[in-house]
RNA sequence: GCGCCCGUAGCUCAGUUGGAUAGAGCAACGGAUUUCUAAUCCGUCGGUCGUGGGUUCGAGCCCCGCCGGGCGUGCCA
């Protein structure tokens, strides 16, 4: 396709005796593709030309060799790059059948590397709703860069280091009458639910007992001491936290190639603020020691006036760490909104640094997660609402409703799905209709936490997506010809539905690299959807079995197939076969 | 106060980096099933793109002001 587009910029040029580089940068696509396949504006010719748009693209078109296969017409003001039939169909479905099913797509990011931090929560909780977004983004984009020929190191910044350790370790030994020895021989089984009592359980017991913060705080010393007892809690407590963490991560098919989290990095906090002392940034303000960032942004602090560290110390440590080891030209912080600002500081700071992972990082933020208030108004994140249950849990009621609406159906139709079947589709159904919930729109964008509209199977949803590859796979499943592109008659692939379905293949390298380079899952969950509307609307017109055109439309089915099968993975959905 | 984000159909959102007649889904209404999964498709209804200026051959998109909403703002993460 980008050949096309190069020829169709070469014949202009020749045309109107210009260079070529200059006006490849005005091609367009169409707003509808029976159009063309890429049109040039003539506006900006009429000043030096002097004459009318229209009139421009008309003697441009009695005058331009048109590549071959290809014909270019004046469409009032635009001149367009008309495909043959055949050609489009040729090209759309050959470049689709040869699509490597895990390999890159693209190469545009060859020899590139991108560092992706996301998902990253705190252990010692269990994870909330909301914590699915960083989770099912980054993990999106992670697949999104491999796709683009990029080299992915995904990392996992978990919170795994700080005062609240302390509180767990000091709520561990109450429960056990602060027998130590006790409390050692039930560390086996403690559970991630454990955990969330005591941290939930803390507050109340501390606002009747003020002196459980101050021994809270001398637990955590000890922890940092390596004090025995401590560490050996707080080994179990993470190592229990990370297994109920790769639970959820295994069904949204999230991987990581690192846990780093924040206590990787505190025996080089000192040589960081030595470095950045030695850079001559840090200055002292009001106790604190602090380094200036500009303006109209307040500083970004770097040790408190107790000589604690901060946040941002701990990012600067690992943003200059990460970038030494594993040398990115992207590193991506996949993190809510909220935190721009110190996203901001802490960039600022690795510039005044003259690190340079500053010009690798970036902030790559997204919205809140709403829930429906009693008033019906969407507000943030509240229990009632399913925003604030957590998140393993609402992962359960997807695969529960969605299994109870494919049994239901199955019965209708008679199919012959078993019951492992239907259990196994449930939960990727389900999971997937979660997800594509928060793929669809723009990062940026606030999701609604709406269950029944999630998981509808009509509307712009994951299932609506995933039945219209099932569609396909079905109608594969009872071919009994070979495909056969060599003695493919491409002509024959000539309806509407059929050309909408080609054009939208034709497209795919390009959509993965514009999602690329926004950081934009959504543009690619914006495919999904149009490739799904096309299939669904061929699949509904024009019959593939047992027709003149079978071999043609047959290859049509495996093309589109693939193609959405690819997207659809890409995002983080199961490309199932049945449902 | 300051900073960032958002404002497009009754509701939820797209709008391909400034180009062709502003598009989908949901809801409502009307159609299509002897046919490979109709969980689909086709049609109708629905818009002063928050608002007032500016730049441009051309603005939903860029710049400035205002209105409305959200988030964040020095010792939490």
């Amino acid at each position: 396709m980008n050949g096309l587009k190069k020829a169709f910029v070469g014949a202009l040029a020749q045309a109107l005796e210009q260079d070529a580089a200059s006006l490849e940068a005005s091609i367009v696509r169409p707003p509808d593709s029976k159009l063309g396949a890429f049109a040039f504006p003539c506006f900006s010719l009429a000043k030096a030309l002097r004459k009318g748009p229209p009139q421009i693209a008309a003697d441009i078109a009695a005058k331009v060799v048109a590549p071959e296969g290809t014909s270019v017409v004046a469409a009032g003001p635009y001149l367009n790059l008309v495909l043959k039939p055949c050609v489009l169909a040729r090209m759309a479905v050959t470049s689709s059948l040869s699509l490597d099913p895990t390999g890159s797509v693209t190469e545009s990011g060859k020899g590139r590397t991108v560092l992706v931090d996301y998902s990253s929560p705190n252990a010692g909780k269990e994870l909330v709703y909301h914590h699915i977004r960083s989770t099912v983004i980054g993990a999106a984009l992670c697949r999104l860069y491999g796709a683009a020929g990029w080299k992915v190191v995904a990392v996992n910044h978990l919170g795994d280091w700080g005062t609240q350790f302390g509180k767990l370790i000091l709520m561990w030994l109450r429960e056990h009458g602060m027998d130590q020895e006790k409390s050692l021989v039930d560390l086996g089984s403690v559970t991630l639910s454990d955990l969330n009592r005591m941290y939930v359980g803390f507050k109340p017991a501390a606002a009747e007992d003020p002196t459980l913060e101050e021994d809270a705080r001398l637990w955590f010393a000890r922890l940092e001491a390596k004090e025995a007892f401590a560490r050996t809690c707080w080994e179990r407590f993470i190592e229990v936290s990370k297994t109920e963490l790769n639970k959820v991560y295994v069904r949204f098919g999230a991987r990581f190639d690192h846990f780093l989290g924040e206590s990787f990095y505190e025996d080089k906090l000192d040589a960081t603020i030595a470095r950045i002392a030695k850079a001559g940034i840090l200055e002292e303000s009001e106790g604190a020691q602090v380094v200036h960032v500009g303006e109209n942004i307040p500083p970004c602090l770097i040790r408190k006036r107790d000589g604690a560290t901060l946040y941002a110390t701990r990012d600067l440590a690992a943003a200059i760490w990460r970038h030494e080891h594993f040398g990115c030209d992207r590193a991506l912080y996949v993190v809510d909104a909220g935190q721009s600002l110190h996203f901001k500081q802490v960039f600022a700071v690795l510039e005044r640094m003259q690190e340079p992972s500053a010009k690798a990082c970036i902030h790559v933020p997204f919205g809140l997660v709403l829930g429906k208030g009693e008033d019906g108004n969407w507000s943030k994140v509240s229990t009632r609402s399913g925003t604030g249950s957590p998140l393993p849990a609402v992962m359960d009621m997807a695969a529960v409703e969605i299994g109870k609406t494919i049994r239901a159906l199955a019965l209708q139709k008679e199919s012959d799905l078993t019951d492992s079947d239907i259990e196994s589709l449930s939960e990727s159904i389900g999971v997937g209709a979660l997800v594509f919930n928060e793929l669809k729109n723009k990062r940026l964008v606030d999701t609604k936490f709406d269950l029944e509209a999630i998981l509808s199977f009509s509307g712009d949803t994951g299932p609506y997506i995933q039945y219209a590859h099932v569609r396909l796979s079905s109608i594969l499943r009872k071919a009994t010809k070979p495909l056969n592109p060599a003695k493919a008659r491409w002509e024959l692939l000539c309806e509407p539905e059929t050309d909408a379905v080609l054009a939208c293949l034709s497209q795919f390298g390009e959509r993965i690299d514009q999602a690329v380079e926004a950081n934009e899952p959504s543009l690619l969950s914006q495919y999904a959807l149009e490739l799904a509307e096309k299939v669904h609307s061929f699949t509904h017109h024009h019959r593939v079995l047992d027709v003149d055109a079978t071999p043609e439309r047959l290859l049509l089915v495996e093309a589109a197939r693939r193609t959405l099968s690819r997207v659809l993975t890409i995002l983080g959905l199961e490309a199932v076969e049945r449902m």
